[in-house]
DNA sequence: TTAGTATATAGACAACCATCAATATGAGAG
DNA sequence: CTCTCATATTGATGGTTGTCTATATACTAA
């Protein structure tokens, strides 16, 4: 994964909405019926951030007849975990590595 | 720290620009005229950048003469890391936790 | 086929954003 | 004080985004 796909994904957990979307498909996946009834957002509006997650390759869907259920992509979100870790500042003690850790 | 913080982190790392700083910031505390040089940016739209860094409270500034010298903000940045160390899938194993870890 | 339900798409709109040129501020140096 | 250099602020502009209503698509059940 390259920088400019994460910028994407920054950008897709950068709404309130859609980080709270994620948050709650850490506790599983999700059917969007079930999802548009926690938030104060309209179908379409759903169907627009679920869609910019999954365009970030952050979140999967499964079609189950008319019912859409998504889930996290979590080799990604593991990749992404990994990228985010390796950003510290470098107030390195004398045995390398940064002391806020 | 709330979600609301975590949003204006996320939107704060989500511009290619301001990503590519803060890694850059990574290696230490840069002089903003020396950023300048690394970057196809004017000087007022990297101080706009920056502003948004700090704001996000992701960067901190040292002023020094004329100079401004800017860091990472270690524990912000930490407790960031571990907000998102902390999304996971569900795919978990009978023991519980996420398989993709 | 018809009706109902779940989701996606289209189009519109106001708010926001990244960027720049121009200008202001502020801090040495002479 | 004046000049210069580093940085911040202002104002403008074109592009992007989050949201809505209206409509289309797709699946299921009767």
């Amino acid at each position: 994964m390259d920088i400019t796909q994460y910028v994407l994904i920054c950008k897709a957990l950068g709404d309130r909405n859609r980080l709270e979307i994620i948050l709650l498909l850490t506790k599983g996946e999700q059917c969007a019926c079930e999802m548009l009834k926690r938030f104060s957002i309209t179908q379409p509006t759903l169907s627009h951030h679920m869609r910019i997650l999954t365009q970030a390759s952050l979140v999967e869907v499964r079609k189950d007849g008319k019912w859409s259920y998504y889930s996290i992509n979590c080799p990604v979100l593991k990749e992404f975990r990994a990228f985010v870790d390796q950003i510290t500042c470098s107030n390195s003690t004398e045995k390398g590595g940064c002391s806020c850790r």
